[in-house]
DNA sequence: ACAAAAGTGTTAAGAATACACCCATGT
DNA sequence: ACATGGGTGTATTCTTAACACTTTTGT
């Protein structure tokens, strides 16, 4: 093994590839997508995967996240509620291209919709229940590990926001909880238990359509992440 | 802005500066305790550091992470009960030479002690509520974390199991929670409560020491992080 | 016999769960 | 009038929190 302390000055250090990859999450008809697009070379051509790239000098990784989802699914992380990092991982067999140690992120919004341009590479949003077979990487694994980490997430923060819309209804925020969570809340349980959080607060405003009852709308009072004191769920 | 995916494959590319830093801690005198060494050169000389340096390319991080602790504190990451990765940090300002992307971990063990040799920093175990003042970069910030995400994780996991020998008194079992909460919990509530759990099972011997009536042992019954069905605490 | 830590139960308050019907609207 | 989703309360079980004395040992 080289000394590296040495190599360091005397100008052989040489670090691993630093790539960064982001995890982008949102409710699609009740249901959690995620973001992938089709990759156009090798390795793993025409695969699905997440949306990365190499992170370079000077760049800080949240830097490079905004410029390879721009790139790659017309995205800026402006687009999103909330992002957050979600893991950094690193095998030597992970890239084909050589050890590589890929730093991944979460990203959450509502209504997102890719824009495609030159640089994009067909990127989709695909429901996490039903993800295309051929992903490539570990993909698969790091996008079951941020479905969990959110799960969990928003049992002891109000980052159920972040994928909503500013106004919403207590039935849209019971089927995000429940999209999440993959099972069914009971409706009086839930509505007890999270307005006593008090971190929703309704608007005056009603939401109409259908032949029925028009609903409530609320809105956060807070649009950044907060842990709650009570957890939820 | 370079193109990176051109930049790449005309060998152009060039990743940020990769370290790794370890957050070691254990408890000592029923106290929680971080390691650190001594900077032996600039930036920050002579200021207290958690023990880090580079990654290299062909290493994991955890292989960095090994050899450091080594080459730093004279430990292999095989004297740490659990091992885990914390967040990787990253500032174009953190590191003045330059910018640097920068791996953490947390390391839990029992009765470490750091051994030295000719590459060891001085290595030092100070107790986490009385740091030394002169800490290098946002050292006391990722101690803070460390802290932070331990707390939260003792309350959901049996991680606590990688501050304690092997055997173990339910005394020494509160103590050990109530270092890393800060604060003193009730003795018959939390045996029932942790005894309820069954992640703990009797030896059947007995501890003595002193003049009173000797202590049971206990075990745990997986020396591996386990998520909580019931949260504790 | 004394000092010191180990060990042990009950009560009260709060939280979680299970569960079914009326309300307001559009067609 | 009917179909549709919105909205609401109570009783039970479980969990948490508060609290003090007896036991076993070494000196």
């Amino acid at each position: 093994m080289i000394d590296i302390m040495t190599a360091k000055y005397s100008g052989e250090y040489v670090p691993p590839i630093l790539t960064v990859d982001g995890v982008v999450l949102q409710l699609i008809n009740n249901q959690l997508n995620v973001l992938l697009i089709r990759r156009p070379e090798e390795p793993f051509k025409d695969y699905w995967a997440l949306p990365g790239g190499y992170n370079a000098q000077g760049e800080t990784t949240t830097q490079a996240l905004n410029r390879i989802l721009r790139a790659k699914a017309g995205f800026s992380v402006k687009d999103f509620a909330l992002v957050e990092q979600l893991y950094t991982f690193d095998t030597v067999a992970r890239d084909p291209r050589g050890h590589a140690v890929s730093v991944t992120y979460t990203c959450l919004g509502h209504n997102l919709a890719p824009k495609t341009s030159k640089t994009t590479q067909n990127p989709q949003f695909f429901p996490i229940s039903h993800l295309p077979k051929n992903l490539a990487y570990d993909h698969a694994d790091i996008i079951k590990y941020a479905h969990d980490r959110l799960s969990a997430k928003i049992t002891y923060t109000n980052a159920i926001y972040a994928l909503l819309p500013k106004f919403f209804t207590l039935t849209q925020l019971q089927k995000a909880y429940e999209a999440v969570f993959g099972r069914e809340l009971d409706k009086r349980n839930f509505r007890k238990k999270f307005l006593d959080l008090n971190l929703i607060a309704p608007t005056g405003d009603l939401f109409r359509e259908g032949a029925h009852r028009p609903a409530k709308l609320y809105k956060f009072n807070k649009q950044h992440l907060e842990t709650l004191s009570r957890s939820f769920d």
